[in-house]
DNA sequence: CGTTACGGTTGACATCGTCAACCTTAGCCC
DNA sequence: GGGCTAAGGTTGACGATGTCAACCGTAACG
């Protein structure tokens, strides 16, 4: 038997996907985990509470994610590559997970802020490896990544929101445009 | 003496600035432009509605001020840059506009369909100036722009969310990433 | 055995989006 | 002029929701 604190997180999980943000309700989630509606408050001081801790789980599991991917490839630069798409998938998947994670976070959790720097380490060596197989140009490596991840989330969520198929053409998706500024990218590390 | 109508949708604006989506509240928005808390469902269906209209006057701003900065720089290339900026400053300025602009549209609205499709033909004409002039590569016109736009868009999302400042080396802001990935396009159109 | 902290409950309250019913006024047709 | 209609406004109500307060049982511990 989970705790009700696990149990609360998952349904709340659940319920994000099953209709964004704003179709979960500190009621229904306390429900669907078999207790009142005013339970959660036992474990959270809130609804943001419970949002963020919702929020850190999944950034621990991208974080994992992350990790497996770099030692799965074989190059640095496919793992960067691999890591990226998976990073555009998952958000085309669950765009409430991926808009609560990366969207402004109201209030201030550790458990939260401690995720987010793990993941963004993890990022940032990986991008370290891809400069030193030359797939990437050399030059600060925290700005670099940060271009790539600027990148990557600006075409997941413009994707997500239907922002990307104005002109119809169908040949520029988010993956698309993750591999052309790769390639871009390539070229300049000569 | 202004329509009641463009009242509701100024005062709607002016609450979105003051504190986020959630603080904009139809009985408020009723309240500041001098009428009854339900007076607002006589010009818009509902909220929605009337944050669409809110979105699609902002987005037609946006547009003009496109065409004005293609008009006012020298050069092809200062055009592109000074409306990335421009788009990214906006962004940061007026968060919660961008968010409701660049998020997913619960309504169909045609005003706002046409509004997009304008500024996106008018972006799009920067972009294929800009190639003409040889600042950028050649290649898909419209795949390019979205690349660009992505990239400001996840970069302006990512800093106003306060997820770029993680490094705290504060030399990776949204307008230094757009300049990156336009020096990068520059070589490699040489 | 008394006390205390934890996790749960019920009940209440203010706020919000929305719907229904009603009112007023201007324009229009006969 | 008299009646009709539509636009724009009002009040009142309802259900859903986040949150607070008060209460309660139970297990650990001195």
């Amino acid at each position: 038997m989970v705790s009700t604190r696990e149990a609360l997180v998952d349904e709340a999980a659940r319920l994000l996907d099953a209709g964004g943000v704003e179709s979960v309700t500190l009621r229904e989630v306390g429900s669907a985990a078999g207790v009142s509606h005013n339970a959660p408050y036992k474990h959270f001081a809130g609804k943001q509470a419970l949002l963020a801790a919702v929020a850190a789980r999944e950034l621990l599991g991208l974080d994992a994610a992350l990790t497996e991917a770099m030692q799965r490839q074989r190059s640095a630069r496919m793992a960067l590559r691999s890591a990226l798409h998976d990073y555009v998938d998952w958000a085309l998947q669950y765009p409430a997970r991926f808009k609560l994670v990366f969207g402004r976070w109201t209030i201030d959790s550790d458990e939260l802020a401690d995720a987010a720097r793990s993941a963004q380490t993890t990022f940032v060596d990986l991008v370290a490896s891809a400069q030193k197989a030359g797939a990437l140009p050399p030059g600060d490596t925290v700005r670099l990544a940060s271009l790539l991840r600027a990148l990557a989330h600006g075409a997941a969520d413009l994707a997500s929101a239907g922002h990307l198929t104005d002109a119809d053409k169908g040949n520029a998706g988010p993956d698309e445009l993750v591999d052309d500024l790769l390639d871009y990218l390539q070229n300049a590390a000569g």
